[in-house]
DNA sequence: TCGTAATATGAATATGTGTTCATGTATGTG
DNA sequence: CACATACATGAACACATATTCATATTACGA
């Protein structure tokens, strides 16, 4: 913006910058952004249901949110990168499990905003 | 998944199809995924910051945001549609506001994710 | 060491999403 | 009524994303 002031002059021009100033950091709204892409597919969100019941290899994720492996691991990827999900070996075999105490209380929130709302 | 226990045995039979059988309905993961997808932007996660600090008009969210009027237009259609944001008509201006509570409250939980995992 | 099992990865493809551009609609004003 | 203003909408385009398929990797056992 040019630093005209409010078009509507239902606001203060310093009101308006000032609001403007405490807007977060790009970097901030781009990380926010990211994780919240993380939450915005349905798979996804099976697999972090699971993992928040029991630690779970990749076949049986597999099974139960009825995705095939590759793309199981495809996403599992994703959530470790973003820090939702940990890893841990034994043999060939690796088991995840959530890696997120907030992840449940964030489940719990939008759930409140859904039955509000709708 | 065809009902064949655990692949990997560390888990039972039992508590695997219980784990299953409490799935969240489709229904109700569709609408989570839906609304989560809402905050996977971050011009819209600017449009929801800057309607939490004061009731805009769409030039003026326009300018903020540094976006066309109407890819703005877009966006606050979609968050109307998930009854984030609600509008007031004056004149042929119209001025948006947030509509829900939560919204805030989902912000917080997400910067504290971001802020204790990086 | 050879083969197998479990998972990961890369490329390709199909689908989804955000923006732009052009235009439509509604409201106010001379 | 003609015109301007503020916003909404539809189509088109560019780009992102999820899945699939084929293949690589890793660890184990015979």
């Amino acid at each position: 913006m040019n630093d005209k002031a409010c078009l509507c002059k239902n606001i203060a021009p310093e009101e308006m910058l000032s609001i403007k100033n405490e807007l977060p950091s790009s970097d901030t709204i781009s990380h926010l952004a990211e994780f919240f892409k993380v939450f915005g597919d349905g798979n996804r969100l099976k697999i972090l249901y699971y993992l928040s019941r029991h630690e779970l290899c990749v076949a049986d994720l597999a099974a139960l949110v009825d995705m095939q492996q590759s793309a199981v691991s495809h996403q599992l990827k994703l959530l470790r990168l973003n820090r939702l999900v940990k890893l841990r070996k034994d043999g060939t075999t690796v088991y995840y499990s959530l890696d997120d105490s907030h992840v449940e209380s964030i489940f719990d929130l939008a759930l409140v905003h859904l039955r509000e709302q709708r």
